[in-house]
DNA sequence: CAGAATCCATTCGGATACTG
DNA sequence: CAGTATCCGAATGGATTCTG
């Protein structure tokens, strides 16, 4: 499912030649479709800078191996930077980068909107 | 994965209690992070009531097992209303309701911007 | 044309156990 | 604390075939 960003970059048909086309399916998107992904973002942007231990808690039921693997897509993908401090016992926090930032400003509406309609 | 409504909606948690709690899975949520989910709600906002085959080669590379599924999701959920128009051949037409408009609203700048992120 | 049904490979993600 | 590694069932989606 997941493809190369060449080959998902270059896929060209008639209806892309229009401003107003959402086809594309990699980059970004591919991610955010996976579970969390997208509370993931907007929770690091709520309270800011923020500990593995502490997201963990917020995204109630992640399990930590994917919680981990989402952590992990976004630091890739540079939408998320992560600090670790040489303390003992050891301290990470992750936060979003001027990117994450931006993707998180078009999340939160959605979110936000998204909560609301399942009462 | 799909947990039933009550069990999603009712889901408490500590975190929770905060306005800004991006927490909850349920819902649309679910359908949105499903394959092709959000650009099918965008390109039925863009293009208008939409027929089957239009929103197929819109949506390169669709299987019509997977759009067949979405659709359905969608109008369950009341984001879509499907149109049957009584000619032969058969003519059927997907257009946003209320719900699907304001879904789409807030996923327009989400896809507008993660498409110009892919050059 | 618009789709439902079936089959099947792949992916995904939870649980569990284990480290630096 | 902050993960990683492994195992494995469940869910997802593509291909194909068939139909009102």
């Amino acid at each position: 499912m997941v493809k190369n960003s060449e080959e998902s970059s270059t896929t060209v048909h008639s209806s892309c030649d229009t401003p107003t086309c959402y086809c594309p399916i990699g980059g970004v998107m591919d991610v955010l479709n996976r579970r969390y992904a997208m509370q993931l973002i907007c929770v690091i942007g709520t309270i800011g800078p923020a500990r593995y231990g502490t997201i963990e808690d917020t995204l109630d039921g992640v399990s930590s191996s994917t919680l981990s693997a989402r952590l992990n897509e976004f630091v890739e993908l540079g939408y998320l930077f992560r600090k670790q401090y040489a303390e003992v016992p050891p301290r990470v926090e992750y936060e979003l980068t001027p990117k994450g930032e931006q993707l998180c400003q078009r999340l939160e509406p959605l979110l936000e909107w998204a909560r609301d309609q399942e009462d």
